[in-house]
DNA sequence: CGGATCGTTGAGTTGTATCAAGACGGGTGG
DNA sequence: CCACCCGTCTTGATACAACTCAACGATCCG
């Protein structure tokens, strides 16, 4: 269950054989959800964390207006809910994007880990960093460029993401979301995405058919998104080899 | 120099007064810095966090057609590179909006503490789920309000973090930012911050003379923008209790 | 006094939203 | 097997929020 989170926290805080072999001790309930529903509904104080197995999940929140934004995606191997650890229910809820598995981790599992072993304790913060930073890029995204980049960067970020737990190959990825997904997570209308993907379709960017998306030109791609990669952290380089 | 840190966390996560004596062991060395100086640039590897102990920082990046986004406004008792203690290097910069200063917190410092009081360890993590949590408010505003919204929701937040602190007394605050900042921290060009903060007089919501902000009408301005104050943990009711 | 920074105004432009309607496709039930 | 429906994608027309450019006023400071 905790194999694609390992190998993508490998990148930045290997843990020892010790350390993976407690994490992969125990068995863990899944659960399957279908496109819309809810993992963890905001206020919700379920005591335990969700790792997504297959599929994608976002964080969203809803609108007195009835405006929805989703303010993050998480792919195979993302915890989606890891705040809850520290504080129960979250300020906003977590719904499955596709049909999606995640695997049920109980609090009491994750802080037992933790107090044997200190360094899980760092890697789930670094985790929750690197969130971080992908939010700053977000905000990035959304406060300073027009629609053509914003769709741009996202498809970089997540072209990467994917390739990081070997679900893109050559740049090409299932994406299974719809383009109101997309307008709720940029900030955008479903019409102005609509005429912004033919846009970077006609410049031979991208294709996408269905849920293929293919990523024609990943340098263009890049270029026009002012994608800078190194927020995900996910090159060994970044780890800072901490000891305790 | 932790006091107002440990006060503000004294809402969600309370320290034992052993835990409380250790932080305010060691006498810390503190900086001064002007405004639009660098706390820590981009990339910068300095072995230590900073603490802001009065005055405004912030988190932003400049892209490469010169726009500024600011991604984050740090208030005293505010951490302003926390995510260094685990991710040397950032990828964006922290910089004074005004006279500041911060006391300088060697990582070996936080090492040592977080190793010998664990609780320590996990309000720090706290500390940063509440600053993603700020991320998240920042994502919805920009992404989803119009500029009334959202500069009312940024005065909101920032008049209750002020006042978590003491530094805000009736909904009376000073608040060292020009219009061109606040324009760079809501993705708005300074043009449309001015005629909208005109807009917010002329309502009657709020005055702003020099750096004094004086909101007239709390409830009027956060209904207009929104406000949900659930997210920045000001109730104790927020505590969890981790016992480790 | 001169220069720099910040706030304010006006005029014109553009990116994006909204509304409305049609096209396409997949699934379901008769 | 067809008819129908629903969700999604697509297109067109129009409206408006926010941007840009440009200039001027107000402070503050050396």
């Amino acid at each position: 269950m905790f194999r694609k989170w390992i190998f993508k926290l490998d990148r930045f805080c290997p843990l020892s054989s010790a350390e993976r072999d407690a994490l992969q001790g125990g068995a863990l309930r899944t659960e399957q959800l279908h496109r819309d529903q809810d993992i963890r509904p905001a206020g919700d104080a379920t005591p335990a964390c969700h790792l997504v197995v297959d599929g994608f999940a976002c964080d969203y929140t809803v609108l007195a207006d009835g405006g929805r934004q989703i303010v993050a995606c998480h792919i195979p191997g993302d915890f989606c809910d890891l705040g809850s650890f520290l504080f129960r229910a979250q300020d906003h809820s977590v719904a499955a994007l596709s049909t999606t598995t995640v695997a049920v981790i109980q609090h009491q599992v994750l802080l037992d880990l933790a107090q044997r072993y200190p360094r899980i304790l760092f890697a789930l913060w670094q985790d929750t960093l690197v969130d971080m930073a992908v939010h700053r890029q977000a905000l990035i995204n959304i406060g300073r460029r027009n629609a053509y980049q914003r769709i741009a960067h996202f498809l970089c970020e997540l072209c990467l993401r994917l390739q990081a737990v070997g679900l893109a190959q050559n740049s090409v990825y299932d994406l299974p979301l719809t383009q109101a997904d997309l307008g709720d997570a940029l900030g955008l209308s479903v019409v102005h995405v609509n005429r912004t993907l033919q846009l970077l379709r006609a410049a031979g960017l991208i294709s996408w058919r269905g849920t293929r998306v293919t990523v024609q030109d990943p340098h263009g791609l890049e270029r026009v998104a002012g994608f800078e990669p190194a927020y995900l952290k996910l090159h060994a380089t970044d780890a800072m080899g901490l000891s305790p």
